[in-house]
DNA sequence: ACAATAATCTAACAGTCGTTAGACTATGGG
DNA sequence: CCCATAGTCTAACGACTGTTAGATTATTGT
């Protein structure tokens, strides 16, 4: 050793110390997802605590430890205050922290086995092949969420169908075509539950069970 | 919605709650050195604990939460527990954690710069550069961890010196030519020191900040 | 069979975290 | 200027976590 070695422990301790506040701001349920709402778009404090389903209260104390660990933002509209996340490598975190996730637990991995039958990952070949079919006009792609968060971000050449619409608007759908419905990403079920009513329908429909975060799209905000 | 929406709820908070046993795992800053250490390769408790400079009981306990998250597996050889990252997904994960980290967090970019001038990632073409000369000998690769760690993964043509017996074997070093001395990664600091050493001795030296894990090699273990 | 080693398990402590309620602050509309 | 809205801040509760000490288990060598 040509240092003291207590100072080399002081050092790591300190380096350590700040990774670790990243885990720690990624290790409550709630938060993640939270930034998975984020990664759709920016919203409000009181949007987040309605469709994460907490109290406006509770999810003002949660984004407070995201936005001190440094990834989310705020900005004041009016009486609304925004939050979005800070950077594309937040939303590749959230990716990669559930991926982890799904490769090594296997409670998880059954309790997505439960809810669709498509749980495997696209290759970046198949997601080529997507968007040539979908600007060939092949197969529609569906984007089953709010249009805000289509407007926000979208998949190339998808189409702005929310959820709640879907039943009212079928006629604007062509017959004879496959259908490809997405939502935020697999742990959302809106896209599922638009699969099953489709096909209700006698329509050709599949499930694809990325969203933005997983094609590597972050949200663009209205102001930029 | 086509489903009871506390139906819904129910099974995303099942998701995220298994995704949060990740983060919680992460959450602890002598976990993250944990598994830094694991990523050089198989190690004991007792190696941990020394290497981490803390008790063997309060490492028992910090593995005992890596393991209920799957992160890290045991062996028993003889009297002594071995463990192990469970694949390299681990190890990608906290380069993954400890790049965000750094991109988000000033304080951490901060204490790095004051530890060392060479904090940039090398892009894979610098890498490709680096194994080039070094097949050619006009670099020398330098690992100076513990041999052990050596013999489970090190760099493409890297040669072994351990930093506690650099001093003594200088005379192996050719003169003239350029060194790269590297480490466990950019919060180890052998590396760092070794350089110092080699300066000292006015030969050529750099740090290279990368190790085993940022390279995406795995360690071998010496059973299999 | 016995002692020594390596590691885990249990219990207990203080400290932190998630959650809720109540008070407080900032903004925009009448 | 007052009120409603959107959100934060503070305090308080129980639950969980990090840490340590003491007892316990598994293995090896004699």
């Amino acid at each position: 050793m040509t240092k003291p070695p207590f100072e080399t422990r002081r050092v790591k301790d300190i380096l350590y110390e700040q990774v670790a506040r990243i885990g720690k701001a990624t290790s409550s349920p709630k938060r993640l997802e939270l930034i998975e709402l984020l990664c759709q778009g920016e919203k409000t404090v009181e949007a987040l605590a309605r469709e994460s389903a907490i109290s406006m209260k509770l999810a003002s104390a949660h984004l407070r430890e995201l936005r001190a660990a440094h990834l989310v933002e705020t900005e004041r509209s009016g009486k609304n205050i925004y939050y979005r996340i800070a950077n594309r490598e937040v939303a590749e975190f959230w990716v990669a922290i559930r991926s982890l996730a799904e490769d090594r637990l296997v409670e998880l991995k059954m309790a997505l086995a439960r809810i669709t039958h498509a749980p495997k990952e696209l290759t970046p070949k198949d997601r080529d092949a997507l968007v040539k079919a979908a600007r060939k006009g092949e197969v529609i792609v569906l984007d089953v969420r709010p249009t805000e968060e289509f407007a926000a971000a979208h998949l190339p050449y998808a189409q702005s169908m929310p959820i709640d619409q879907l039943k009212s608007r079928l006629a604007e759908l062509p017959q004879g075509r496959t259908i490809v419905a997405y939502c935020r990403g697999p742990y959302c079920l809106m896209a599922k539950d638009a699969v099953d009513l489709l096909k209700q329908q006698g329509l050709d429909a599949i499930h694809l069970p990325e969203g933005v975060a997983e094609w590597g799209l972050t949200p663009v905000r209205p102001s930029a």
